[in-house]
DNA sequence: ACATTGACCTGGGAGC
DNA sequence: TGCTCCCAGGTCAATG
């Protein structure tokens, strides 16, 4: 479910509540993530006090005195701020019990979501080390993307979501920016211009900010850390919209698949 | 180096 | 009620 905005609301959601907070306890109910869940977690990371959470592309990182814990929420994940008495359900694998009596808890039905613990400059963790840069960072520009698109001989969308051109932008965000700069997800990407990159890095930006500032998209089940939904789904332009009228021009919104993945476009609004 | 595809999982909805 | 099939917000490893 989380994509960038969705990663990001989470962050703001369990930020009050756990950082500064000490570690009492880790509890991993299933290790059986994307990647196997290290005993190097509990064994580290229990007693540690948690000193600041950020976030980089779609992974959230707990800065301990003596470690990091990445996690990850895959396509299916739910970290919620929870209290101690709260009744276990399927799917909670992980509770990372704080001072206050609060706990973080990790849902993941499909478990392609991951807590992992890393020592060292987590930036230079394997899995971050060769993450392109941040799309509401300065270093996300039109030079930036038109440099790195000039050789892409692969369509748009598939490049916008390619973690070493920029991250967090996922299957939502790529289509509704795309329909925002009025380019078609099928463009090759080494045949946009430089105006239209220009926009297209504009229209990302902004798209994502929007949705940040709503929580998030909800299409089923992504839920903010306090268990509330986020609002952006309502704001979504195209996506999820096949066979409705475009905002814009009223015709039908086309629904195509671009490497497997649904995609939705305005044929007429979009060149 | 880049582009494409399969794999990892469970649950929900459509269709029969 | 229940079966089968298809789909889903991510991303890495393997293959071309």
């Amino acid at each position: 479910m989380p994509e960038l905005p969705e990663v990001e609301t989470v962050l703001r959601g369990i930020l009050p509540y756990a950082e500064k907070q000490k570690i009492l306890n880790i509890i991993v109910r299933n290790r059986n993530m994307r990647w196997t869940i290290p005993h190097s977690l509990e064994e580290e990371a229990i007693g540690t006090t948690i000193l600041a959470i950020t976030r980089r592309s779609k992974y959230l990182l707990f800065a301990t005195s003596s470690g990091t814990i990445m996690m990850h929420l895959g396509m299916s994940g739910v970290l919620s701020v929870v209290d101690s008495n709260t009744a276990l359900k399927k799917h909670d694998h992980v509770d990372i019990v704080l001072a206050n009596g609060k706990i973080l808890r990790l849902n993941d039905p499909r478990r392609f979501g991951s807590v992992l613990w890393s020592k060292g400059d987590i930036l230079q963790h394997r899995l971050l080390v060769d993450l392109a840069p941040e799309p509401l960072s300065d270093d996300f520009n039109a030079t930036y993307l038109i440099d790195k698109l000039s050789n892409r001989k692969t369509c748009i969308k598939v490049a916008l979501m390619n973690s070493k051109i920029v991250v967090g932008v996922g299957n939502i965000y790529a289509s509704e920016s795309l329909f925002k700069s009025k380019i078609s997800p099928q463009r090759l990407a080494n045949s946009l211009s430089a105006t239209e990159i220009t926009v297209l890095v504009t229209e990302i930006k902004k798209v994502l900010k929007k949705s940040i500032e709503a929580g998030g998209t909800t299409l089923k089940d992504f839920a903010q850390a306090d268990g509330k939904p986020g609002y952006f789904a309502q704001e979504l332009s195209v996506y999820g919209r096949k066979g409705l009228p475009c905002i814009v021009c009223n015709n039908d919104i086309n629904h195509i698949t671009i490497a497997n993945r649904a995609t939705y476009f305005c044929a007429t609004c979009q060149i």
